[in-house]
DNA sequence: CCTTAATTTCTATGATTTTAGAAATATAAA
DNA sequence: TTTATATTTCTAAAATCATAGAAATTAAGG
């Protein structure tokens, strides 16, 4: 039996959240155009739904592989260059 | 909007794949060890279906993470190393 | 304090997914 | 040709997930 690394639990949660196509386009947004708040990503995706756009950013946060930068009402996200590298290089290409 | 190339669509499979704890497992076995089958991989994972392994393992084919080599009655896996390259080099190391 | 804007939380619904038993298929060996 | 083994397909049930409307929260500006 495979060992339950967490850093293989970790990837499972990675892999998880940029296998679903909503996520993946958002975290390529974000690999290519850093600190992008909500809004601005609201425009780029097209009809999303804020609590859906939020739901997910919460996913690609919780796994590690976003990080955000309040400032004001606004939330910065940008991608975790290190967890990316790691985990999907495939991103920062 | 993220244009939906053709490999962004492949890498949401791929993504999807390993992003199931079974299916990661399968996944890093296979990249530590080629060549195992079906029966081999049930003894190693422990309380799993064969329908369910072969459930899991289609989808890692499918999405052109694994290779598939018939020998008989036996089916032998293993990771397409180009693509784990590319998309998941987490695999490989 | 009131309003507006950004974002999240709550809630519910429809869709997809994981799982495994049972039956089917395929191949080899006796 | 029968038997045994490996694997898949079919089917159904339980669990998880994506989605978005409505309400709540947070912070800034007037």
């Amino acid at each position: 039996m495979v060992e339950e690394r967490a850093d293989v639990r970790q990837a499972v949660r990675i892999f998880k959240a940029l296998g679903e196509p909503t996520r993946l386009k958002i975290a390529l947004l974000l690999a290519e155009e850093r600190n992008l708040c909500c809004t601005s990503m609201m425009q780029k995706l097209e009809n999303i739904a804020g609590s859906t756009l939020s739901h997910h950013l919460k996913q690609l946060t919780d796994c590690g592989l976003l990080n955000l930068r309040k400032d004001g009402t606004y939330i910065f996200y940008s991608v975790d260059r290190d967890v990316a590298r790691k985990f999907a290089p495939y991103l920062l290409e």
